[in-house]
DNA sequence: TATTATTTTTTCGACAAAAGCGAAATTAAT
DNA sequence: ATTAATTTCGCTTTTGTCGAAAAAATAATA
């Protein structure tokens, strides 16, 4: 890729930022991409590939002020950026374009 | 990947093939991805992709007969096995699920 | 009708970018 | 100090990407 175009797992770690909405970093990513994707994943990838999102301009971060638990780092806070959202939604019509393109005797059943 | 998920590009050319049904061969596949997707790319590019989702089983090949054009070897034509067109059929929903997970106040117009 | 060109297509070899992981480093509360 | 929640680092494997070489089929020609 030159380094301007989605990978697959960024596709969606972009989607998941965007349904966490106001509270999405790293746990949280990890967790619910395990659960609405079925498919394990360490929480080093989704740093790694949240860092390139932010890299590449399709995400933007700040910090959560502390939270009253326990103890840990300040959450890094992830939001899509417009770039991010057109991103998004460049692939989704190209795989529509593509999908509606299929003759029906292609795939059976 | 573990060597059984699509990634972004692998996904295209599936996708690609399924829509050329019959005739889906190294060159046309290019030009189509070119076309609707409105990106370049070689041939050697299409061909490596092409021999990965085969070795993954979501391809099957076959040389076609000698066409009585000018010269060149016989094409190698792909159709989409089934395992193929459940990858395909699985991210589609999984982005499906995510897409309509995003709260209206995330993105912006 | 052999032999050589020309054309179309696939295969090879190499390198860059993305995906993925385990472990170390940070930082905030007990 | 200790403990817990997070992020950062270094490294390996898989995907993405390309240019150039190899094949194989027809056309030209001697």
């Amino acid at each position: 890729m030159k380094g301007t175009q989605l990978g697959e797992l960024e596709e969606i770690v972009l989607l998941v930022v965007a349904n966490l909405y106001d509270n999405a970093y790293g746990l949280l990513i990890k967790l619910e991409i395990e659960e609405k994707c079925n498919r394990s994943i360490t929480i080093s990838t989704v740093h790694n590939v949240l860092q390139r999102l932010a890299d590449k301009g399709f995400l933007d971060s700040r910090y959560s002020d502390p939270t009253p638990e326990r103890g840990g780092k300040r959450k890094l806070l992830f939001t899509v950026t417009k770039s991010g959202q057109q991103a998004l939604e460049k692939s989704r019509d190209i795989r529509a374009t593509l999908w509606s393109g299929i003759p029906k005797v292609a795939f059976d059943k």
